[in-house]
This record gives structure tokens, sequence and C-alpha cells, in this order.
RNA sequence: GCCGGCUUAGCUCAGUGGUAGAGCAGCGGUUUUGUAAACCGUUGGUCGGGGGUUCAAGUCCCUCAGCCGGCACCA
């Protein structure tokens, strides 16, 4: 049969051919090379006969082919881990140990009363060298199902028993499961689909990282197993040039730059809620003064509504039954109450607390919330999880012809919004799932409408299909953190259930009450989780308009004091963010601390400034950019500000 | 909430079951400084809280809390 190179080049190879034939037969440089072989985009072992039919695409995978490479040799390391548990702690059950976004891990059963921490590692680790030094081929076997479980089975492997009997149960009706694959290296047989490396060797660095526990197939009612996350490279440079990039990326975690900048602290008096030093207020006042005025300009109104609601209203939203473990109850005058987890019961309330004309609609009511969420103790994480937040939260009151435009209102408006902070998210749209109200008509238009408004803005999306929430689709905005977790900010969820339950209503044209339909958005999501992003992605160094010091004053002698004072003043009028460094200490020091504070402009004056009523311009990272007036420094920091530049 | 780990001065961290330490910060003094750390001195601790073992606990055990890494959760 005749195959196809990426290059345009036919192969042509006999009947029963394998991957390693196919490498070989182009070259003994390649043949040594390959890992594995893609067939048709599909990634097989090297010792598999090629499939027949199909286009016959086939591309060799080598040390350098990337991603997919680097895929095959962790999940070798996954089962090479996995071998080396079984004979360290006999009793030991394994489950799964898939290769992951860089590394791998594998779950683990441990006997009664074992844990292993990262103390073991190195035993684990050396125990693992050995099966690599052993150069143990990988060797593919399928096998009848009825073999595989009198294997597992006999072997006590609970867990590769549930996982066969699952694989077999799900098939569909006209692909029945009659074998599973076994992959051997060394004594270790794994359950496995495939496809591995030739042998252990081509692991060439590897290390396991942490220890930590997964429910069994991710079901908090089921058995907590420990995980174990590991990583492999083809050089020991590469492994070292990711840890290093793992340490580098725990100096841009906002847990860190936040006390750093003096912008806020945590507390053990109030786990999961921030206190705000002044600076940090500063930022945030900014931000919310932002969403303010963007929103005024796109027909946003503004709106305060209560923080403590008597428990009907939440019953009235349904919070009370689907949502009560999270909110925060308390009880006064036998009556309960509960702090607000979000504003928009309390924006229904506000809405129906007055008659509606069609001619209001779209009425889009905005409010910098404060909410209260009772998060569970394991989820907190700085800012970017916390139980008391401000969200920069809309409802907007629309007719159902309105949706589409107001969605795509809305995506523009975060589009927007994004732009001026250069953050790159990623939208994801979910649709209906399962569990829904309403009829697929609705659902179809709904759905339709959202995805509409994506497109007419070009916005490329993921599609999360059957994730939407119960009374509606809804459009995420997600964007991840410096150690590449991914946290949602901003979202735009239709809803046709809450007008329902409080029973919204507008006067139509034709003079009869309707049912308006209801947007949920937040764009940057909550503030708190917004800032935490920030930090990160500008690694602390915050553009000059949301910086919470913007410029420094750094007299060079305590002669110069009194001059540097009246620049501070000067800059204060102007509503800038100032200090004045007047300690007695020398100017390098200061302009040491400066750095270390990323202030954007630090103002050095000495006897030179003073003589001519200059400031010696010294920009963060850049150095000394000499001196100008202090009016001319105004006017351009003032500028800086005034159109949020993004850079200096 | 669950699994594992961690918690010593404001911060970063040392500290064999036997007298609690360093650097930085802070404070006091000297120095008056020209673009990333002047010099000298000095304050500062219920060793996260509580309980236990022991002649003796920062150190060992139990427990609670907070934090870190994951898992589940994120309406």
């Amino acid at each position: 049969m005749d195959y196809l190179l990426p290059n345009g080049d036919k192969l042509s190879l006999p009947e029963g051919a394998t991957g390693a034939d196919a490498a070989a037969a182009i070259g003994p440089g390649l043949a040594r090379a390959a890992l594995a072989i893609k067939v048709d985009g599909v990634t097989l072992d090297l010792a598999r006969t090629l499939p027949t039919g199909g286009e016959g695409r086939i591309e060799i995978i080598t040390e350098k082919s990337g991603e997919e490479a680097l895929e095959l040799i962790r999940h070798d390391a996954a089962h090479v881990f996995a071998e080396a548990m079984l004979e360290l702690y006999p009793g030991v059950q394994i489950s799964i140990g898939p290769p992951i976004e860089n590394g791998f891990y594998y779950d683990l059963d441990l006997p009664e009363g074992v844990t292993i921490n990262e103390d073991d590692f190195p035993t684990i680790e050396a125990r693992m060298r050995a099966h690599i030094d052993a150069d143990e081929p990988f060797v593919r076997e399928d096998v009848p199902v009825a073999v595989a479980l009198d294997r597992y089975r006999g072997e006590g492997q609970s867990y590769k028993v549930e996982l066969i009997q699952d694989l077999v149960a799900n098939a569909p009706a006209d692909a029945p499961v009659e074998t599973v694959s076994l992959y051997t290296n060394g004594e270790f047989v794994d359950l496995c689909r495939g496809p591995h490396a030739p042998t252990t060797k081509r692991i060439k660095a590897f290390k396991l990282q942490s220890v930590a526990g997964a429910y069994w197939r991710g079901d908090s009612s089921r058995k907590m197993l420990t995980r174990v996350y590991g990583t492999a490279f083809f050089s020991k440079q590469e492994l070292d040039e990711h840890l290093e990039r793992l340490e580098r990326a725990r100096a841009n975690d906002h847990r860190r730059l936040g006390p750093l900048l003096g912008m806020f602290a945590f507390s053990e008096v109030s786990p999961g809620a921030a206190f705000w030093f002044p600076p940090g207020t500063a930022v945030f006042n900014e931000l919310v003064k932002l969403s303010r005025e963007m929103g005024r300009e796109r027909g946003y109104v503004e709106a305060k509504t209560p923080q403590v609601y008597d428990s009907s209203l939440w019953k009235t939203s349904g919070h009370w039954d689907k949502y009560d473990q999270n909110m925060f109850v308390t009880e006064y005058e036998e009556r309960q109450m509960a702090l607000k987890p979000m504003n928009c019961p309390g924006h229904c309330q506000l809405y129906s607390l007055q008659p509606h004309s069609y001619r209001d609609l779209p009425l889009r009511l905005w409010e910098p919330g404060l909410l209260h969420r009772r998060e569970p103790s394991g989820t907190l994480h700085g800012l970017l999880r916390v139980r008391h937040f401000a969200q920069d939260d809309s409802h907007i009151y629309c007719t159902e012809d309105q949706i589409q435009e107001e969605v795509a209102g809305v995506l523009q408006f975060a589009f927007d919004t994004y732009r001026l902070f250069g953050l790159d998210v990623r939208f994801e749209l979910s649709t209906r799932p399962e569990q829904r109200i309403g009829s697929d008509e609705l659902w179809d238009k709904s759905e339709a409408a959202l995805q509409r408004a994506l497109e007419s803005l070009g916005l490329e999306y993921d599609l999360n299909e059957g994730d939407g929430a119960f009374y509606g689709p809804k459009i995420d905005i997600h964007m991840t953190d410096s150690l590449g977790r991914s946290w949602q900010l901003g979202t735009c969820q239709l809803d046709y259930n809450m007008p329902e339950r409080f029973g919204l209503t507008y006067t139509g044209a034709d003079n009869v009450e309707h049912r308006p339909v209801m947007i949920h958005r937040a764009l940057m999501g909550s503030y708190e989780r917004f800032i935490g992003i920030l930090l990160e992605h500008f690694g602390g160094e915050l553009p000059v308009w949301l910086a919470p010091l913007q410029a420094i004053v750094l007299p060079i002698a305590d002669r110069h004091n009194a001059y540097g004072a009246g620049i501070r003043d000067q800059l204060l009028a102007a509503n800038i963010r100032v200090e004045l460094d007047d300690r007695t200490e020398s100017v390098g020091r200061k302009i040491r601390d400066a750095e270390l504070r990323k202030v954007p402009f630090m103002l050095v004056v000495g006897d030179r400034e003073q003589e001519t009523g200059q400031v010696g311009v010294r920009e963060h990272r850049s150095g000394d950019t000499g001196a100008v007036t202090a009016e001319a420094f105004v006017a351009r920091i003032s500028g800086l500000i005034e159109r949020r530049a993004l850079r200096i």
C-alpha cells in the first residue's frame, strides 16, 4: 500500500508492515529516532501493523515532534511509576495514569494505613530510574475481556476490573467491546489504550512533583485515592528549564505581589476575605470607576440593593433549595435572613417594585454589588477564590426580540474592557444541559442568539456542550493565572426562568402584560479575582493608571526635601498617587526600594532640578530618561492616566 | 468538605528532647548622598491555638485553626 509522507513523498510498504518498518524504510536515523507513528491523525505504537484503507497519511513521531512526543514518554513514565509503586508498596491498587499538560499523574489506592509524601519520592524515583535504565520494551497485547478480568481479579486490582466492566457496559450496541489492550513493560502489565514509545529508555529525564488526593472517577461520593504528579522530558536541560519556569512563575503569584505592593493581605479572622490597604483600595476603585464610566457610555444605569434579605426572597429565586449550603444565613426577630451571594434576586425585586413599559426596555441595571458566599475551606485561593467579593454585575431586562442585540452589546463591551488590559481571554459557549427548563424551541433560539453574537464579533470560542445553566445557555470568559490554572472572569447568561419566578412583567405596545427576558452579565467577574489575574498578568507592574503608587519623589539629600515636597504636592493636586521618600538614605537606596515596589515613575530631585524647576525622571526598569519640568511631567503622566495607557 | 504537606520576629528562613537564632525591615545615632542596598547600635517571640507524653517539648503524640498543592465544588 502507498502511504503519504508529510513532505508529499509517497512511501510504498508491503502488506502487514509496521510503523517501525515505515520509519526504517525512510532512513536508519529516523528508525532509531522514532517513538511512534501517526496514521491519518491517529498515533500508534511502532510495532503495530499499519492500517490499510484511509488516506494513508503517515508521520513518524520523534523527540522533535513537540507535545505529541512528550505525551508519549510522560504516559510511559506514568506506567514506570506504577510499576515502581507495585514493587515498593505491596498491596497497592492502581487505577489510571494519563499524560496531562506538562506532565502526568497516576492515581493509586494505597494499602490501609500507608501514606506517602514527597520525602518518599527519591526512593520511588530511584526504582523508576532502574526500570528506565533496564530499557524495558512496551509490548501491546489485545486480550479477550474475560482474560483481562481474570488477570486483574486474580491480582486484586479492583479498579482495573471496574474500568474493564465499564468499557464493556458503555460500548455502543453496534460496536461491543470484546478485547482490551494491555501494555507490558518488565513485569508490569497495565490496562491501557496506548500508544507508547518503544522502550522505557526513551524517558530521558523525569521528576515526581507532588502528591495529592483525587476522588476515584472524579466522584466525591467515591473513595479518595492518592494522586502523584510528575513530568518527563527528553533531556535534563529541558526538565530543569521547566522547573525553573515554574519557580519563576511563583514570583508573579498575586498572593506574593499583593502584600509586597502594599495592596492587600489576609487574616485568620476572616478567611477568604481580603483586607484592602489604601493603595489596593485605590486600584480597586479605579476598576469600579472604569466599569461605571464604560457602562454609562453604553446605557447602563446604576442601582443599589440591600445586603441581607428575608428567606422568602431566596425561596422565590430558588436559591434556598439549590444554594442554601453556600449562603451565610442569620436569624433575628424570628426571621431567617441571608447575606446575598448574588445580585440577581435583589435586582428582580427592584424591577418588580415599579411598573414597566416596553418603552423602558432594555433596562440595563448595574451594581458593583458586595457578595458573600460560604465557599468550602479547601477552595479558597488568594483573591481568585474568596468568600467576600464585589462583582461588576448587571442584569439586563429586555424583550425576546432584543436578546440578540443585547448579547452582542455585552460581548462588545467585554471585548472593549479586556482590550484595555491587553488580556488574552478565552470565550466559551455552554449549551443546554440535560436537566433544564424551557422548550427546545426556546433553547434553539437562545443558543443561536449567543452563537450569532459571538460570530458577529469574529470572536473565537470553545463549545461546552451541555454545560449551560439549567435556565439558559451562557458565554463565559476565562483566563489563566501565573501557574496556568484557568479561572472564569466574565459571564453572559440568558435567563427565562427568574423573571418567571418573580412574576416580572412589562406592558407591551399591545397594552398586554409580557414577561421580560433577563441577561445576567459580569465582565471582569469579581473585582477581587480580576485584580488577582491582573497582578499575575503584569507581574505586579500594573499600567500607570492602575498602579497603587504612580510616582515617588526621591530627594538626593535632605536639603532637597522641601523642593521634593513641593513636587509631591503638585502631583497630588493633579490627582496622582504619589509619595515623597524623605528618609535619610542614599539615592541609590531610595531607587532600589522604589524599583522593588515597581513604582512606574521615580522623580529624582537634587541641586540641578531645584535650580531649574525640573524633575529627573526615572522609569521603572528603563532607568534614567532625563530631566523635564514638573509641569511637563504632570502633563505626561496625566495623559497616560487619562487615556488608561497600557504602556508608558 | 476530602487527601497530603506546612505554620519559629513585620518578611525570608536556621534551629540533635536540654539557655530561641540570622539577614532584611523597624527604631536610635552618625553620614548628606546623582540613578538597584552607607555605617554603628538596638527593639522585637505565648515557636499558629489548646491538650498530652517527659525531669525537661520549638522539637514527640492528639486536637482545632489558618495557609500551600491537588480533588470535588464554583448555582
